[in-house]
DNA sequence: CTGCATCCGGGCCGATACTG
DNA sequence: CAGTATCGGCCCGGATGCAG
C-alpha cells in the first residue's frame, strides 16, 4: 500500500495494516498459528496472490513470522494487535444483529466475540461448559476458576448445547435474544441456558444501549 | 468498498471503515467537527472525490452526520471509534521513533498521542502548562485537577515551552529522548521539563519495552 | 497436495480540472 | 468554499500454472 506519509501514529499503523484483507489475516493468526492453506480456508474469497503479498509485507514489518514448522504466527508486536482488533470487534458487534444472506461463517470467528462478551476474570462465575453448534460447526465455551475460555470442537460433558443458525446463536450469546426469541429463530436449547447469562461481563451491553444511531 | 461477506464483527466493522482514508477522516472528526475544507487540510494528499465519497458512505452508515452549521461530526456510534482508534495509535506509537523525510505533520495530530501518554485521571499530578511548538505549530498541554487536556494554539503562561522538529518533540514527550537527547535533536527546552515526565501515565511505556521486534 | 507465482479484466485510487 | 467530473494507472479479484 502507498504510505500516507503522515507523521501520525494512526497513519503509520494503517501504512502497515490498512490494506484490504490484512487485518483479517491478523484475526486468523490471533486465533491460532496457521498454515497458508488454513489461512485460505479462514479467509473465504481472498485471492491467492493477495494472501501471499500481505504475508510478505507483514513479515517485513515484523508483525508476522514464519515458524520452524512452516506455520505463520504473530510476533510479540503482532500479538499486541489483540487490543485494537478487540476494540474493533466491540465497535462492530452491533452489526452482528443481522446476517447478510451471502455471509460466510466459521465457528472459530466466535472466539473474538466470546472473548468480548465473556472475557476477564470474575470469581463469582460458576463452572460451566457450553457446546455451541452454529451453522453445524461445534465450538466449546468453558468457565472455570472465574475465567471463560474458548475451544474449537465439541465438549465432552456440556451443561448446555446450543444448536442453530449462527446469527440466532450469536443473538442468544450476546443477550440480544432471550431463550424464547432464539428458539423462534431456530435455535435448539438443550440444558441450562440461564447460567450462560450469568457468565457475561458486567459491562457487556447489547441491544439499543449499544447505540448504532444518533 | 466491496463487503467481505463474512459474519464476523471485525469484517463487518472493516466493511465500513476499511477503505483507504476512512479511518483518517474519523481521526480528524474525533479531534473536532470539521468543514469539508478543514478535512482537506487535515488529510494532506486526499483526493477531493475520495473525501466526498467516504463522507457519503460514513453518513449512510450512521457514523458521521452533517450538523446544522454544515460541519461534519461523528454520531454517538462514531464517537465510540475513539477506543479502537486509540488502540491503533498505541500500537503504532513505536513507529513514531523515526519520521519519514516526506511525512506531513499537523500539531493537532498530537492530540491522540497526548491522550495516550497523559490520559486518565491521577490526583497526584501537579498543575502544569506546557506549550509545544512542533514544526512551528503551537499546541498546549494543560494539567489541572489530575487531568491533562490538549488544546490547539499557544498558552498564556506556560511552565514549559518546547520548540523544535516534530519527531524530536515527540521523542521528548514520549520519554524516548531525555532532555539532553532532545536538545541534541534540535529541541529548545525553556522551563521545567522534569515535571512533564511526572504527568505521564504510569502504564505508559516507551523505548525497547514497547517491543516492535521478536 | 500444499504453497505460492503469473496473468488479465475490472474497479478503486490519485491528481487535476471544473462548476454552483 | 464545497463539492462533482474525468481520466490514467494501480490494486484487487478470479483463474490458472507450476514447483517441491
Amino acid at each position: 500500500m502507498r504510505s500516507y506519509h503522515q507523521y501520525c501514529a494512526l497513519a503509520k499503523a494503517l501504512d502497515i495494516l490498512g490494506d484490504r484483507w490484512t487485518l483479517l489475516i491478523v484475526r486468523e493468526l490471533l486465533i491460532r498459528p496457521c498454515r497458508y492453506g488454513e489461512l485460505q480456508e479462514g479467509l473465504p474469497g481472498v485471492a491467492s496472490n493477495l494472501l501471499a503479498t500481505r504475508l510478505h509485507h507483514l513479515e517485513e514489518s515484523a508483525v508476522v513470522r514464519k515458524a520452524a514448522d512452516g506455520r505463520y504466527e504473530l510476533s510479540a508486536w503482532g500479538r499486541q494487535l489483540a487490543e485494537p482488533v478487540q476494540a474493533l470487534v466491540r465497535w462492530g458487534a452491533p452489526l452482528m444483529d443481522r446476517r447478510g444472506k451471502d455471509d460466510a461463517f466459521q465457528g472459530r470467528w466466535l472466539a473474538l466475540l466470546i472473548e468480548l462478551i465473556f472475557g476477564g476474570v470474575d470469581a463469582a462465575r460458576p463452572p460451566f461448559v457450553a457446546e455451541i453448534r452454529a451453522d453445524g460447526q461445534a465450538v466449546t465455551l468453558e468457565s472455570a476458576e472465574g475465567r471463560v475460555v474458548f475451544r474449537p470442537g465439541a465438549a465432552a460433558a456440556p451443561n448446555l448445547v446450543l444448536t442453530g443458525p449462527a446469527d440466532a446463536v450469536v443473538g442468544l450469546l450476546s443477550g440480544r435474544l432471550d431463550r424464547a426469541g432464539a428458539q423462534a429463530e431456530g435455535v435448539s436449547v438443550l440444558g441450562d441456558a440461564d447460567t450462560l447469562a450469568r457468565l457475561r461481563r458486567p459491562d457487556w451491553l447489547s441491544g439499543p444501549e449499544a447505540c448504532r444511531e444518533a
